[in-house]
DNA sequence: ATAAACCTTTGAGTTAAGTCACAGGTCAAG
DNA sequence: CTTGACCTGTGACTTAACTCAAAGGTTTAT
């Protein structure tokens, strides 16, 4: 079991974030020691390091407890209602999937075609990596001739 | 040319979030009619997209004024500053694609275990589906056998 | 030519997600 | 048996990112 600090300290989070998630329905600590301390289980750290993960990735602490709450009422839900919101919740992460590996390959582009020198960096732009074909960014990029 | 409430509509956001990327270095209309209103070029769009993309897959404003600082500057910043900059978000871009890849295994993992019935969803868990290896989800799920 | 529907600026209010401050209880080490 | 590092609760404050309000100018539609 893991007290308040030694959990926050383990997830580089602040104590309070901690008494926070608690008091909006995120993460309740399984138990509670003689004098009232938060006792936290590792099942807790993982469902943390699940909401980390997910707010790392542009969930919203109400997607969030949304996603956590088929845990929670497994018991009074029907599959139907699990399987609803998990596809809805897929169909999400699919499209953010889809939106970071084009940021992916525009990044990758422009850091490809870029020399890194010292020179000015007059046609290294992510908007010309986002808006053009590769091969347009590969061939106007980098003359960086002697004027 | 898009008036403020035409570009506004096109990317379904609020004409004062327009008004508010301006002010903080976000998105500056690349013109203004006699009469004072903002207008808007095509290529305004596109760098509007480009903030709402990044804004999806967890990108801060100040994060994606950093990226868009790349076009603005690049006469006074030299290839190697660009360079440092595109990379260093490339490797944020990975880690969020690797969290996602991992949500949506867990998703769809989840998703194809679950019968979608009427049943309790005792085993319906993201958690089960996130802690355990895919065997353990498909073995233990669903059997609403009648008690 | 006048109302409706835009636009302008300045500045205040809201929501999400923490973060801190206060007043006091608990516990391990010296 | 006290000091310092924890912990408790309640509630106020902060930051990011909008969102709205007020007071007035402009454009379009009838
Ligand atoms: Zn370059
Ligand atoms: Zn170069
Ligand atoms: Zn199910
Ligand atoms: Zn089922």
């Amino acid at each position: 079991m893991y007290r308040i600090g030694e959990l926050a300290k383990a997830c580089k989070i602040n104590n309070d974030t901690l008494r926070f998630y608690e008091k909006n329905g995120l993460l309740r600590p399984s138990d509670r020691s003689d004098s009232g301390y938060r006792l936290y289980s590792e099942k807790d750290k993982e469902i943390l390091q699940f909401i980390l993960r997910a707010k790392g990735v542009g969930f919203s602490l109400a997607e969030i407890r949304e996603l956590l709450s088929i845990e929670v009422d497994k018991a009074n839900n029907a599959c139907a209602d699990v399987k609803e919101l998990v596809d809805a919740k897929l169909l999400d992460v699919e499209q953010k999937l889809a939106e970071l590996t084009r940021f992916q390959t525009s990044l990758t582009r422009l850091s490809e075609a870029c020399c890194g020198g010292e020179e000015s960096a007059e046609h290294c732009t992510i908007l010309a990596a986002l808006e053009s074909d590769t091969s347009q960014v590969r061939h106007e990029h980098h003359h960086h001739e002697a004027s």
